[in-house]
DNA sequence: GATGTTTGCCAACGCTTGTTGACGAACTTA
DNA sequence: TAAGTTCGTCAACAAGCGTTGGCAAACATC
Protein backbone atom coordinates (compact mmCIF):
# COMPACT_ATOMS: atom_id res chain seq x y z
CA UNK A 1 0.00 0.00 0.00
CA UNK A 2 1.34 2.99 -0.64
CA UNK A 3 -1.57 5.69 0.69
CA UNK A 4 -0.84 9.46 1.29
CA UNK A 5 1.01 8.89 4.78
CA UNK A 6 -1.65 10.15 6.63
CA UNK A 7 -0.16 8.51 10.00
CA UNK A 8 2.74 10.64 10.30
CA UNK A 9 5.08 9.08 13.26
CA UNK A 10 5.78 12.41 14.72
CA UNK A 11 9.79 12.77 13.27
CA UNK A 12 10.62 15.23 15.42
CA UNK A 13 9.41 13.76 19.02
CA UNK A 14 11.84 11.99 21.15
CA UNK A 15 10.21 8.46 20.29
CA UNK A 16 10.31 6.65 17.09
CA UNK A 17 13.14 5.96 14.60
CA UNK A 18 13.56 9.00 11.90
CA UNK A 19 13.04 7.63 8.54
CA UNK A 20 15.14 7.98 5.53
CA UNK A 21 12.48 10.78 4.24
CA UNK A 22 12.40 12.92 7.11
CA UNK A 23 14.34 15.64 6.12
CA UNK A 24 12.50 15.84 2.84
CA UNK A 25 9.13 16.02 5.09
CA UNK A 26 10.95 19.06 7.05
CA UNK A 27 12.16 20.59 3.81
CA UNK A 28 8.66 20.55 2.53
CA UNK A 29 7.46 22.25 6.14
CA UNK A 30 9.74 24.86 6.01
CA UNK A 31 9.16 25.73 2.65
CA UNK A 32 5.36 25.90 2.54
CA UNK A 33 5.33 27.79 5.97
CA UNK A 34 7.57 30.29 4.55
CA UNK A 35 5.23 30.69 1.21
CA UNK A 36 1.76 30.78 3.20
CA UNK A 37 3.75 33.58 5.26
CA UNK A 38 4.49 35.24 1.78
CA UNK A 39 2.15 34.87 0.11
CA UNK A 40 -1.23 33.41 1.50
CA UNK A 41 -3.00 30.04 0.75
CA UNK A 42 -3.94 30.45 -3.20
CA UNK A 43 -0.39 32.14 -4.65
CA UNK A 44 1.73 29.92 -2.75
CA UNK A 45 1.55 26.98 -5.33
CA UNK A 46 2.57 23.48 -4.62
CA UNK A 47 5.02 23.30 -7.64
CA UNK A 48 6.84 26.67 -5.93
CA UNK A 49 6.88 24.70 -2.58
CA UNK A 50 8.64 21.58 -4.18
CA UNK A 51 10.80 23.66 -6.14
CA UNK A 52 12.08 25.80 -3.15
CA UNK A 53 12.38 22.14 -1.23
CA UNK A 54 14.21 21.45 -3.83
CA UNK A 55 12.27 18.47 -4.90
CA UNK A 56 9.45 17.18 -7.15
CA UNK A 57 5.67 18.46 -6.95
CA UNK A 58 3.92 14.35 -6.45
CA UNK A 59 6.62 14.31 -3.17
CA UNK A 60 4.27 16.90 -1.70
CA UNK A 61 0.61 14.80 -2.43
CA UNK A 62 2.28 11.70 -1.11
CA UNK A 63 3.25 12.77 2.22
CA UNK A 64 0.71 15.39 3.04
CA UNK A 65 -2.58 14.11 0.74
CA UNK A 66 -3.23 17.13 -0.54
CA UNK A 67 -2.99 21.06 -0.36
CA UNK A 68 -5.22 21.37 2.32
CA UNK A 69 -3.31 18.57 4.17
CA UNK A 70 -0.04 20.17 3.74
CA UNK A 71 -0.98 23.84 5.50
CA UNK A 72 -2.85 21.63 8.17
CA UNK A 73 0.75 20.23 8.86
CA UNK A 74 2.66 23.31 8.26
CA UNK A 75 0.93 25.68 10.40
CA UNK A 76 0.39 23.97 14.42
CA UNK A 77 0.43 26.78 16.67
CA UNK A 78 1.06 26.46 20.50
CA UNK A 79 0.78 29.99 21.48
CA UNK A 80 3.35 28.65 24.88
CA UNK A 81 1.41 30.91 27.09
CA UNK A 82 2.71 31.89 29.77
CA UNK A 83 0.70 30.87 33.63
CA UNK A 84 -0.63 33.91 35.03
CA UNK A 85 -1.56 32.23 37.95
CA UNK A 86 1.75 33.20 39.72
CA UNK A 87 2.08 36.80 38.99
CA UNK A 88 1.05 40.30 40.40
CA UNK A 89 -2.25 41.22 38.94
CA UNK A 90 -0.92 44.88 37.19
CA UNK A 91 1.79 42.66 35.18
CA UNK A 92 -0.04 40.80 33.01
CA UNK A 93 -0.68 42.98 30.41
CA UNK A 94 2.97 44.18 29.56
CA UNK A 95 4.15 40.08 30.27
CA UNK A 96 1.51 39.31 27.65
CA UNK A 97 2.31 41.93 24.69
CA UNK A 98 5.72 41.01 26.01
CA UNK A 99 5.14 37.36 24.97
CA UNK A 100 2.97 38.18 21.93
CA UNK A 101 5.51 40.42 20.90
CA UNK A 102 8.22 37.88 21.13
CA UNK A 103 6.38 34.86 19.50
CA UNK A 104 5.03 36.30 16.63
CA UNK A 105 8.86 37.78 15.42
CA UNK A 106 10.41 34.37 15.91
CA UNK A 107 7.93 32.40 14.54
CA UNK A 108 6.87 32.57 10.78
CA UNK A 109 3.65 30.62 11.09
CA UNK A 110 1.74 32.80 12.86
CA UNK A 111 2.06 35.15 10.05
CA UNK A 112 0.91 32.42 6.99
CA UNK A 113 -1.88 31.61 9.55
CA UNK A 114 -2.96 34.95 10.05
CA UNK A 115 -2.47 35.91 5.81
CA UNK A 116 -4.62 32.25 5.25
CA UNK A 117 -6.95 33.06 7.54
CA UNK A 118 -7.87 36.20 6.05
CA UNK A 119 -8.78 34.25 3.03
CA UNK A 120 -8.98 30.81 3.91
CA UNK A 121 -12.45 29.40 5.46
CA UNK A 122 -9.80 26.77 7.12
CA UNK A 123 -7.91 29.18 7.81
CA UNK A 124 -9.92 31.22 9.89
CA UNK A 125 -11.57 28.05 11.63
CA UNK A 126 -8.29 27.29 12.88
CA UNK A 127 -7.50 31.22 14.11
CA UNK A 128 -10.49 30.69 16.27
CA UNK A 129 -9.47 27.24 17.92
CA UNK A 130 -6.34 29.00 18.87
CA UNK A 131 -8.58 31.52 20.38
CA UNK A 132 -10.84 29.61 21.96
CA UNK A 133 -8.13 27.19 23.10
CA UNK A 134 -5.46 28.92 23.90
CA UNK A 135 -6.53 32.62 24.70
CA UNK A 136 -9.29 32.43 26.77
CA UNK A 137 -8.00 30.29 29.58
CA UNK A 138 -5.37 32.42 30.62
CA UNK A 139 -7.91 35.31 29.89
CA UNK A 140 -10.02 32.94 32.65
CA UNK A 141 -6.90 33.30 35.46
CA UNK A 142 -7.10 36.70 35.39
CA UNK A 143 -10.60 37.68 34.56
CA UNK A 144 -12.55 38.85 37.80
CA UNK A 145 -16.09 37.61 36.42
CA UNK A 146 -16.21 34.30 34.73
CA UNK A 147 -19.11 35.59 32.64
CA UNK A 148 -17.06 38.25 31.11
CA UNK A 149 -14.02 35.72 30.42
CA UNK A 150 -14.85 35.26 26.31
CA UNK A 151 -15.80 39.34 25.86
CA UNK A 152 -12.67 40.38 27.36
CA UNK A 153 -10.63 37.60 25.95
CA UNK A 154 -12.40 38.87 22.68
CA UNK A 155 -11.42 42.68 23.51
CA UNK A 156 -7.78 41.33 24.02
CA UNK A 157 -7.70 39.84 20.45
CA UNK A 158 -8.53 42.47 18.74
CA UNK A 159 -5.69 44.97 20.26
CA UNK A 160 -3.22 41.99 19.60
CA UNK A 161 -4.19 40.97 16.47
CA UNK A 162 -4.49 44.22 14.88
CA UNK A 163 -1.36 44.91 15.80
CA UNK A 164 0.12 41.70 14.25
CA UNK A 165 -1.54 42.54 11.11
CA UNK A 166 -0.28 46.25 10.54
CA UNK A 167 3.10 45.22 11.70
CA UNK A 168 3.60 41.85 10.12
CA UNK A 169 1.26 41.99 7.30
CA UNK A 170 0.09 44.96 5.87
CA UNK A 171 3.26 46.49 7.10
CA UNK A 172 2.06 50.57 7.74
CA UNK A 173 5.37 52.13 8.15
CA UNK A 174 5.04 53.85 11.41
CA UNK A 175 3.90 50.36 12.66
CA UNK A 176 6.98 48.79 11.77
CA UNK A 177 8.90 51.81 13.03
CA UNK A 178 8.19 51.47 16.72
CA UNK A 179 10.72 49.80 19.30
CA UNK A 180 9.65 46.82 20.73
CA UNK A 181 9.61 48.96 24.02
CA UNK A 182 7.31 51.23 22.20
CA UNK A 183 4.67 49.08 21.52
CA UNK A 184 5.16 47.43 25.00
CA UNK A 185 4.56 50.58 26.76
CA UNK A 186 1.50 51.52 24.95
CA UNK A 187 -0.53 48.62 24.47
CA UNK A 188 -0.18 46.48 27.60
CA UNK A 189 -2.09 49.54 29.22
CA UNK A 190 -4.86 48.55 27.00
CA UNK A 191 -4.73 44.71 27.28
CA UNK A 192 -4.46 44.86 30.90
CA UNK A 193 -7.49 47.22 31.19
CA UNK A 194 -9.45 44.63 28.89
CA UNK A 195 -8.54 41.72 30.86
CA UNK A 196 -8.74 43.11 34.79
CA UNK A 197 -10.52 46.53 34.83
CA UNK A 198 -14.42 46.79 36.03
CA UNK A 199 -16.54 46.96 33.05
CA UNK A 200 -16.86 50.16 31.59
CA UNK B 1 -10.56 53.20 -31.78
CA UNK B 2 -11.83 50.83 -28.77
CA UNK B 3 -9.42 50.70 -25.51
CA UNK B 4 -10.29 49.16 -22.39
CA UNK B 5 -11.94 52.66 -22.19
CA UNK B 6 -9.53 54.00 -19.30
CA UNK B 7 -11.35 57.16 -19.70
CA UNK B 8 -14.11 56.70 -17.67
CA UNK B 9 -16.59 59.62 -17.82
CA UNK B 10 -17.82 59.19 -13.41
CA UNK B 11 -21.03 57.67 -14.87
CA UNK B 12 -22.53 58.54 -11.15
CA UNK B 13 -21.11 62.22 -10.69
CA UNK B 14 -23.92 64.76 -11.53
CA UNK B 15 -22.81 66.36 -14.56
CA UNK B 16 -22.29 64.09 -18.42
CA UNK B 17 -24.90 61.82 -19.66
CA UNK B 18 -25.60 58.64 -18.65
CA UNK B 19 -24.24 55.94 -21.18
CA UNK B 20 -26.34 53.09 -21.99
CA UNK B 21 -23.51 50.66 -20.52
CA UNK B 22 -23.49 52.43 -17.28
CA UNK B 23 -26.09 50.04 -15.50
CA UNK B 24 -23.85 46.84 -16.86
CA UNK B 25 -20.54 48.91 -15.44
CA UNK B 26 -22.41 49.51 -12.32
CA UNK B 27 -23.39 46.02 -11.62
CA UNK B 28 -20.27 44.45 -12.76
CA UNK B 29 -18.55 46.62 -9.84
CA UNK B 30 -21.47 45.68 -7.61
CA UNK B 31 -20.65 42.01 -7.84
CA UNK B 32 -16.77 42.72 -7.74
CA UNK B 33 -17.07 44.25 -4.40
CA UNK B 34 -19.43 41.36 -3.14
CA UNK B 35 -16.68 38.43 -4.63
CA UNK B 36 -13.89 41.03 -3.27
CA UNK B 37 -15.40 40.94 0.05
CA UNK B 38 -16.41 37.57 0.48
CA UNK B 39 -13.14 35.70 -1.06
CA UNK B 40 -10.19 37.76 -1.56
CA UNK B 41 -8.30 38.38 -4.89
CA UNK B 42 -7.25 35.21 -6.08
CA UNK B 43 -10.67 33.82 -5.60
CA UNK B 44 -12.48 36.04 -6.96
CA UNK B 45 -12.47 35.19 -10.53
CA UNK B 46 -13.68 37.14 -13.16
CA UNK B 47 -15.77 34.74 -14.79
CA UNK B 48 -17.78 34.40 -11.29
CA UNK B 49 -17.73 38.38 -11.14
CA UNK B 50 -19.28 38.39 -14.28
CA UNK B 51 -21.96 35.61 -14.14
CA UNK B 52 -23.44 37.56 -11.12
CA UNK B 53 -23.57 40.48 -13.03
CA UNK B 54 -25.37 38.34 -15.81
CA UNK B 55 -23.10 39.36 -18.40
CA UNK B 56 -19.88 38.16 -20.40
CA UNK B 57 -16.63 37.70 -18.73
CA UNK B 58 -15.34 39.54 -22.04
CA UNK B 59 -16.86 42.61 -21.00
CA UNK B 60 -15.59 43.06 -17.56
CA UNK B 61 -12.33 43.55 -19.64
CA UNK B 62 -13.65 45.70 -22.38
CA UNK B 63 -14.59 48.23 -19.59
CA UNK B 64 -12.00 47.38 -16.39
CA UNK B 65 -9.19 46.51 -18.60
CA UNK B 66 -8.18 43.28 -16.53
CA UNK B 67 -8.24 42.10 -13.36
CA UNK B 68 -5.83 44.70 -11.45
CA UNK B 69 -8.25 47.73 -13.26
CA UNK B 70 -11.44 45.89 -11.93
CA UNK B 71 -10.23 45.97 -8.12
CA UNK B 72 -8.87 49.55 -8.41
CA UNK B 73 -12.12 50.40 -9.78
CA UNK B 74 -14.40 48.22 -6.94
CA UNK B 75 -12.44 49.68 -4.24
CA UNK B 76 -12.96 53.66 -3.76
CA UNK B 77 -12.32 53.96 0.03
CA UNK B 78 -13.84 57.20 1.16
CA UNK B 79 -13.63 57.24 5.38
CA UNK B 80 -15.35 60.38 5.63
CA UNK B 81 -13.43 60.83 8.30
CA UNK B 82 -15.23 63.64 10.91
CA UNK B 83 -14.24 66.99 11.80
CA UNK B 84 -12.68 66.86 15.16
CA UNK B 85 -11.40 70.75 15.09
CA UNK B 86 -14.88 71.75 17.13
CA UNK B 87 -15.26 68.37 19.21
CA UNK B 88 -14.46 68.66 22.81
CA UNK B 89 -11.29 66.73 23.31
CA UNK B 90 -12.31 63.95 25.36
CA UNK B 91 -14.84 62.90 23.00
CA UNK B 92 -12.82 62.17 20.40
CA UNK B 93 -12.23 58.35 20.83
CA UNK B 94 -16.07 57.82 20.84
CA UNK B 95 -16.95 59.91 17.93
CA UNK B 96 -14.01 58.10 15.95
CA UNK B 97 -14.77 54.47 17.21
CA UNK B 98 -18.70 54.90 16.81
CA UNK B 99 -17.77 56.42 13.03
CA UNK B 100 -15.79 53.90 12.10
CA UNK B 101 -17.81 51.04 13.24
CA UNK B 102 -20.65 52.85 11.22
CA UNK B 103 -18.64 52.98 8.43
CA UNK B 104 -17.64 49.16 8.40
CA UNK B 105 -20.85 47.72 8.67
CA UNK B 106 -22.53 50.21 5.82
CA UNK B 107 -20.11 49.31 3.28
CA UNK B 108 -18.48 46.16 2.01
CA UNK B 109 -15.74 47.78 0.04
CA UNK B 110 -13.68 48.03 3.90
CA UNK B 111 -14.04 44.39 4.41
CA UNK B 112 -12.99 43.59 0.49
CA UNK B 113 -10.06 45.65 1.16
CA UNK B 114 -8.94 44.44 4.36
CA UNK B 115 -9.46 40.59 2.84
CA UNK B 116 -7.27 41.58 -0.20
CA UNK B 117 -4.65 43.38 1.18
CA UNK B 118 -3.57 40.74 3.88
CA UNK B 119 -2.36 38.91 0.68
CA UNK B 120 -1.99 41.14 -2.24
CA UNK B 121 0.72 43.87 -2.51
CA UNK B 122 -1.11 46.12 -4.25
CA UNK B 123 -4.42 45.57 -1.85
CA UNK B 124 -1.49 46.34 1.28
CA UNK B 125 -0.32 49.46 -0.53
CA UNK B 126 -3.68 50.52 -0.92
CA UNK B 127 -4.85 50.57 2.56
CA UNK B 128 -1.23 52.34 3.63
CA UNK B 129 -2.72 55.29 1.58
CA UNK B 130 -5.94 55.11 3.26
CA UNK B 131 -4.19 55.27 6.44
CA UNK B 132 -1.99 57.92 5.47
CA UNK B 133 -4.32 60.75 3.52
CA UNK B 134 -7.40 59.72 5.47
CA UNK B 135 -6.55 58.95 8.98
CA UNK B 136 -3.14 60.35 9.82
CA UNK B 137 -5.07 63.80 8.97
CA UNK B 138 -7.29 63.60 11.66
CA UNK B 139 -4.89 62.53 14.20
CA UNK B 140 -3.07 65.92 12.89
CA UNK B 141 -6.11 67.43 14.48
CA UNK B 142 -5.78 65.96 18.01
CA UNK B 143 -2.18 65.17 18.80
CA UNK B 144 -0.20 66.97 21.37
CA UNK B 145 3.06 66.81 19.71
CA UNK B 146 3.25 67.21 15.97
CA UNK B 147 6.10 64.73 15.72
CA UNK B 148 4.13 61.80 17.41
CA UNK B 149 1.04 61.88 15.05
CA UNK B 150 2.54 58.78 12.79
CA UNK B 151 2.75 56.52 16.29
CA UNK B 152 -0.41 58.15 17.32
CA UNK B 153 -1.88 57.42 14.50
CA UNK B 154 -1.25 53.69 14.05
CA UNK B 155 -1.55 53.24 17.35
CA UNK B 156 -4.84 53.76 16.89
CA UNK B 157 -4.96 51.79 13.04
CA UNK B 158 -3.76 48.66 15.26
CA UNK B 159 -6.66 49.02 17.16
CA UNK B 160 -9.58 49.67 14.78
CA UNK B 161 -8.29 47.51 12.30
CA UNK B 162 -7.96 45.28 14.88
CA UNK B 163 -11.53 44.94 15.51
CA UNK B 164 -12.41 44.92 11.69
CA UNK B 165 -10.25 41.94 11.35
CA UNK B 166 -11.46 39.79 14.60
CA UNK B 167 -15.66 40.67 13.75
CA UNK B 168 -15.31 41.03 9.84
CA UNK B 169 -13.05 38.90 8.59
CA UNK B 170 -12.39 35.89 11.03
CA UNK B 171 -15.65 36.18 12.91
CA UNK B 172 -14.74 35.17 16.21
CA UNK B 173 -17.66 34.76 17.84
CA UNK B 174 -17.24 36.56 21.40
CA UNK B 175 -15.89 39.81 18.99
CA UNK B 176 -19.37 39.47 16.69
CA UNK B 177 -20.99 39.34 19.71
CA UNK B 178 -20.09 42.68 21.32
CA UNK B 179 -23.05 45.04 20.82
CA UNK B 180 -21.92 48.21 19.13
CA UNK B 181 -22.18 50.03 22.73
CA UNK B 182 -20.35 47.38 24.31
CA UNK B 183 -17.76 48.21 21.59
CA UNK B 184 -17.49 51.86 21.64
CA UNK B 185 -17.54 51.70 25.85
CA UNK B 186 -14.36 49.40 25.77
CA UNK B 187 -12.48 50.49 22.86
CA UNK B 188 -12.83 54.12 23.13
CA UNK B 189 -11.39 55.26 26.23
CA UNK B 190 -8.21 52.99 24.33
CA UNK B 191 -8.36 55.24 21.23
CA UNK B 192 -8.43 58.35 22.87
CA UNK B 193 -5.95 57.38 25.35
CA UNK B 194 -3.66 56.64 21.98
CA UNK B 195 -4.59 59.73 20.61
CA UNK B 196 -4.23 62.30 23.13
CA UNK B 197 -2.71 60.85 26.44
CA UNK B 198 1.01 62.08 27.42
CA UNK B 199 3.43 58.92 26.33
CA UNK B 200 3.57 56.64 28.44
C1' DG C 1 -32.60 54.52 -45.19
C1' DA C 2 -27.39 54.32 -44.99
C1' DT C 3 -23.27 54.76 -41.93
C1' DG C 4 -20.69 54.42 -38.02
C1' DT C 5 -20.53 53.45 -33.12
C1' DT C 6 -21.74 51.08 -28.96
C1' DT C 7 -23.02 46.87 -26.49
C1' DG C 8 -22.95 42.15 -25.92
C1' DC C 9 -22.00 37.06 -26.81
C1' DC C 10 -19.21 33.36 -28.41
C1' DA C 11 -15.31 30.52 -29.09
C1' DA C 12 -10.89 30.06 -28.42
C1' DC C 13 -5.85 30.98 -26.95
C1' DG C 14 -2.01 30.00 -23.81
C1' DC C 15 -0.93 29.21 -19.27
C1' DT C 16 -1.01 27.55 -14.53
C1' DT C 17 -3.11 24.88 -11.15
C1' DG C 18 -3.74 20.50 -8.14
C1' DT C 19 -3.38 15.87 -8.76
C1' DT C 20 -2.31 11.08 -10.57
C1' DG C 21 0.15 6.86 -11.96
C1' DA C 22 3.98 4.51 -13.92
C1' DC C 23 8.70 3.52 -13.47
C1' DG C 24 13.72 3.44 -12.06
C1' DA C 25 17.19 4.03 -8.26
C1' DA C 26 18.38 3.50 -3.49
C1' DC C 27 18.08 1.27 0.53
C1' DT C 28 16.69 -2.61 3.89
C1' DT C 29 16.07 -7.13 5.15
C1' DA C 30 16.66 -11.98 4.78
C1' DT D 1 22.76 -12.34 -3.49
C1' DA D 2 17.64 -12.02 -3.83
C1' DA D 3 13.15 -9.89 -2.57
C1' DG D 4 10.65 -6.22 -0.91
C1' DT D 5 10.06 -1.61 0.57
C1' DT D 6 10.96 3.24 0.33
C1' DC D 7 12.17 7.43 -2.14
C1' DG D 8 12.18 10.25 -5.94
C1' DT D 9 11.47 11.73 -11.01
C1' DC D 10 8.92 12.21 -15.13
C1' DA D 11 5.14 12.92 -18.04
C1' DA D 12 0.65 13.72 -18.31
C1' DC D 13 -4.35 14.71 -17.09
C1' DA D 14 -8.54 17.65 -16.51
C1' DA D 15 -9.98 21.86 -14.96
C1' DG D 16 -9.85 26.56 -14.29
C1' DC D 17 -7.73 30.94 -14.98
C1' DG D 18 -7.09 35.78 -17.36
C1' DT D 19 -7.38 37.42 -21.70
C1' DT D 20 -8.25 38.18 -26.87
C1' DG D 21 -10.55 38.97 -31.35
C1' DG D 22 -14.37 38.37 -34.28
C1' DC D 23 -19.11 38.93 -35.23
C1' DA D 24 -24.18 40.09 -34.68
C1' DA D 25 -27.65 42.92 -32.86
C1' DA D 26 -29.05 47.46 -30.99
C1' DC D 27 -28.63 52.10 -31.27
C1' DA D 28 -27.40 56.89 -32.81
C1' DT D 29 -26.59 60.15 -36.44
C1' DC D 30 -27.13 62.07 -40.75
Amino acid sequence: MNGPDSSSPSPASGSGTRRRSDDTRDAILAAARERFAAEGYERATIRAIAKDAAIDPSMVMRYYGNKEGLFAAAVAVDLAMPDLGPLPRQDVGRVLVTHFLGMWEENEVLTALLRVGATNQAGAERMQGIFRDQVMPIARQVCPDPEQVPARAALTATQLLGLALTRYVLRFPPVVALAREEVVAWLAPTVQRYLTAPSP
